[in-house]
RNA sequence: GGUCGCUUAGCUCAGCUGGGAGAGCAUCUGCCUUACAAGCAGGGGGUCACAGGUUCGAGCCCUGUAGCGACCACCA
């Protein structure tokens, strides 16, 4: 049974009127789910998850806008579309907070166990995590809930753990002593990627390491943390310094340990800063990690996790190694080692959650093996069958895949998939299986005790593209939507995120996980700078969805949009949204105004001209932005619907077909009202990807059978509805009335004054006769007179001038003559140019004879234009 | 330090494989014309960072310079 529909718009445009009402609506009919119809080729996108503890930001409004707007698209386009939204357990992220919401109820995480912990953190997550989910829909995401995911969730869960098992059984998965970056205050590993750096005041000291069997000799070493001297177990120059070749292989005394360690050479010192000698601490920098294994050094521990000294002197055994510091260096000063100090100002590595000094440590932890994985990851995009939008991203994706190190993916946390490894409690045999085993397969001891480690939260993500769609299981949503078709990203994560599900993705299923990336770039307060806490300048899309409607901020995040580049926060923008939103909803309550008699009975034979036109240019714009959409120039897309709406149909269109509407009796009434329904129907429906809300609240009130815009049909371009001639029959007539609102606002001429037109033309005799009446009203005119030539034109009459049509403007007794004159002289003056700049152009032998015939013609019918426009203005001048 | 990018109207930005410089906002003028003053009609405003080069022709291609930015690496 069709329902009641009342055809008309109330009110004025307020978004909030509508839009969350909408969205339950279409959320209750399951419009975003896929159509499951296997016989329609399926699209996908998968969400890029955001943080469980995440809170919406401008990054995730540009993100969803832009998703949002492929899916719309390609659902009405027919296809079986599927976006898939999920939150991800953001391991270190949430077990942050989660210590410190337990802090401030004053309970430290020492003092549960594991169990509590978890209890505690999943208490945590579903009270506050999540609510980013309820906060997309407020951007009109149309993803489908009902297969969203979390990364902890029991079958993501299995998946990490099958890509763990098969992993450590191919051998790509070890366990070993690494140098890692330690958190002290987190107490984990972390990635370089959480590492951030922060410039610090500090200095330089200056020590002296006395050479073996050389009196009086010795060697300069700078240093920033003296205290770490005590695990010295070397000192390097470089190979090519001409100042300390000679003792390359010799031997020097270790201040305050006596201890002898050996002089190596290695490039990677630089002979221009500082003394040229650097002191080897291998168990405290990265630099002297890779040194010391090269050099096969002593690796000696200064200080433990806690940053406790071990008693390696007794002097400041047990201290804290920043409390060391003074006593060490003190104690160099008293035995005449320390030179000088000098102040220094250098880049410090901290935690990028808690901005915690990291402790470069040695520990034992997981690694995966990269360089098989990497491989066929780097041909996938080589051979292009993974493409970066823009593909300059290519190279910030080989530059990173070509020199990977192994991946520590073993995380001290508890919060996250823990890992299946278990050890015998006896012989420490690691036993890596789903479940714990019954007993040691080495030394059948049946008491064996879980890894405590759990993940790195990016292991788990890896796996998104396929895990969400229930792999390790043969799914059947598996087998529709992967390889799925588009992730869209910023740059900020390709080597963490996208690198990384690519390898994945051909590892474990056998196949790339998305065939385009889109790389957009970071959402800029409207100076430029960073939108963060600390400045203050942050943006909340719910404020401004509050303030202007979601529509109004979508259209002004992808208005202009090009991918690759940030794009900045311009509130006039959305102010610009909002007042293209006001514009279509008065357009469409004019329309569906004049549409209470709308009978389907038109006849297409009686299309006017103006009919023709705006169906015409509707039906190009449907292939143009089709292409465009297909090319993700989303941003030249939304250019080109907003212009349409505004400039054609709104400006022009409406304007022209007015007369029609208000004479009931007028023949061709129905044909405006169809053609009125139509265009604003497959404009609304090519909007509707950009602005769903207002779109389908209007589009649901016009006739047609549809119970949405979201599940009609997105138009296609189409032969029949091509009117070439007419199209440029209208344009002339447009610039004619152009160019009679130029000369009227000229000359200061009242609306209300109108006055008679006289054409001079032979060939637009029917198109004028057949526009009268808007010509009239557009032209602010009384009578029309059409004539082949200028006989009996007023002496002081103004002239405008169209390719074909001459016009003149009878204002006796507005006419200045020499206003008139001048008009006309700079007239003369343009023509002149324009004539004077084909002329050259032809006459131009390299022109004429290399560039494209089209493009010669095209300037040869110019010039004969432009010559003829100018004779006519010379002759008047010359009756003058 | 390595890599990539940016510089176009007062502001924020488009400008596709080279073929007469565009939009929005701001500004100025005239209009409350029965959808819309959150509007309508019109106007002004640009040596396309600078210097060379290629070309018949350069905002677009090449080289260099200056300023800005991002990513990666990180210096004891």
């Amino acid at each position: 049974m069709p329902k009641e529909i009342k055809h008309e718009l109330e009110g004025k445009y307020n978004p909030k009127d509508f839009e969350e009402k909408l969205y339950e609506e279409w959320e209750e009919k399951g419009y975003f789910k896929p159509s499951m119809d296997t016989s329609k080729e399926s699209y996908c996108i998968m969400m890029p998850p955001p943080n469980v503890t995440g809170k919406l930001h401008m990054g995730h409004a540009l993100d969803a806008s832009i998703q949002d707007f492929l899916i719309r698209y390609k659902r009405m386009k027919g296809f079986n579309t599927l976006w898939l939204p999920g939150t991800d357990h953001a391991a270190i992220s949430t077990e942050m907070k989660v210590v410190e919401s337990l802090r401030n109820q004053g309970i430290k995480k020492s003092d549960l166990t594991r169990e509590e912990f978890l209890e505690k953190a999943w208490d945590w997550t579903h009270e506050y995590g999540g609510t980013i989910q309820k906060q997309q829909r407020k951007l009109g995401c149309s993803c489908d809930w009902s297969r969203s995911r979390f990364t902890l969730d029991e079958g993501l869960s299995k998946a990490v753990e099958t890509v763990f098992l098969k992993l450590y059984e191919k051998g790509y998965i070890y366990k070993g002593k690494r140098m890692i970056n330690w958190c002290p205050n987190c107490k984990t590993s972390i990635s370089d990627a959480e590492v951030e750096y922060k410039e610090e005041q500090s200095h330089l000291w200056y020590i002296k390491y006395p050479i073996k069997g050389r009196e009086g000799e010795y060697l300069t070493v700078a240093t920033t943390r003296p205290e770490t001297m005590l695990g010295d177990t070397g000192v390097a120059v470089n190979p090519k310094d001409n100042r300390f070749r000679y003792l390359i292989g010799e031997k020097c005394i270790l201040p305050l340990m006596n201890k002898e360690i050996p002089i190596v050479a290695d490039p990677f010192v630089d002979m221009e800063f500082g003394t040229g000698c650097v002191k080897l601490t291998p168990c405290h920098d990265m630099n002297d990690y890779q040194a010391g294994k090269k050099n096969n050094l002593e690796f000696v521990e200064v200080f433990d996790s806690n940053s406790i000294m071990h008693d390696l002197i007794p002097e400041v055994a047990g201290m804290k190694s920043i409390d060391a510091r003074e006593v060490i260096v003190n104690m160099l000063k008293e035995q005449g080692y320390l030179l000088k100090i000098e102040d220094y100002t250098h880049n410090v590595a901290k935690c990028e959650r808690c901005k915690t000094t990291i402790e470069p440590t040695i520990s034992d932890q997981w690694f995966v093996r990269m360089d098989e994985l990497a491989k066929p990851a780097i041909e996938a995009v080589r051979s292009n069958k993974v493409r970066f939008i823009p593909s300059k991203y290519d190279k910030t994706y080989f530059n990173w895949m070509e020199n990977l190190q192994d991946w520590c993916i073993s995380r001290q946390l508890y919060w996250g998939h823990r890992i299946p490894a278990y050890y015998c409690d006896n012989c420490g045999e690691i036993h890596v299986a789903s479940k714990m085993p019954e007993k040691c397969n080495k030394c059948g001891h049946t008491k064996l005790t879980q890894d405590p480690d759990t993940l790195d939260t990016w292991f788990s993500s890896a796996l998104w593209p396929f895990s969400t769609l229930g792999w390790p299981n043969q799914t059947e949503d598996l087998k529709t939507f992967y390889p799925t078709n588009t992730l869209v990203t910023g740059y900020e994560i390709i080597s963490l995120w996208v690198s990384r599900m690519i390898f994945s993705g051909l590892e474990y299923v056998g196949d790339i996980p998305f065939k385009d990336v889109i790389i957009h770039g970071m959402v800029r307060d409207d100076q430029g700078r960073k939108m963060s806490k600390t400045l203050g300048n942050g943006v909340d899309p719910l404020d401004v969805i509050e303030q202007y409607g979601c529509d109004a901020l979508r259209f002004s995040l992808v208005l202009g949009i090009t991918f690759g580049n940030d794009i900045r926060y311009i509130p006039a923008k959305v102010e610009q949204g909002a007042n293209f939103a006001n514009k279509i909803w008065n357009a469409s309550k004019f329309v569906l105004s004049n549409l209470e008699d709308y009978d389907e009975n038109y006849n297409i034979e009686k299309l006017c001209l103006e009919d023709k036109w705006i169906l015409s240019k509707v039906n190009k714009l449907a292939k143009e932005m089709s292409t465009n959409i297909d090319n993700f120039d989303l941003g030249v897309a939304t250019q080109k619907i907003y212009d349409f709406i505004w400039n054609e149909f709104c400006d022009w269109y409406i304007e022209i077909v007015k007369t029609r509407l208000y004479d009931k009796n007028c023949k061709t009434r129905k044909e405006a009202q169809f053609t009125l329904n139509t265009v604003l129907q497959n404009s609304l429906k090519m909007l509707h990807p950009i602005m769903p809300f207002i779109t389908d609240t209007i589009y649901t009130k016009l006739y047609n059978n549809d119970e949405s815009i979201m599940i009609s049909k997105f138009p296609e371009y189409t032969e029949e509805l091509n009117f070439d001639k007419e199209e440029a029959e209208l344009e002339k007539l447009k610039e004619i009335i152009v160019g009679i609102r130029n000369v009227r606002n000229n000359m200061n001429v009242h609306p209300s004054k109108k006055s008679d037109l006289i054409f001079v033309t032979t060939d637009y005799e029917s198109v004028i006769n057949e526009s009268e009446d808007f010509i009239k009203k557009l032209g602010f005119a009384e009578n029309l007179k059409i004539q082949a030539n200028k006989d009996g034109i007023p002496q002081n009459a103004i002239s405008v001038l169209a390719d074909g049509i001459e016009l003149y403007i009878p204002f006796e007794d507005l006419v200045d003559i020499e206003e008139e004159k001048q008009r006309l002289n700079l007239e003369k003056e343009k023509l002149v140019a324009e004539v004077e700049r084909a002329t050259k152009m032809l006459s131009n032998p390299g022109f004429v004879n290399k560039a494209p015939e089209v493009k010669v013609n095209e300037e040869k019918a110019k010039l004969a234009k432009y010559k003829e426009m100018l004779a006519t203005v010379e002759e008047r001048l010359a009756n003058m």
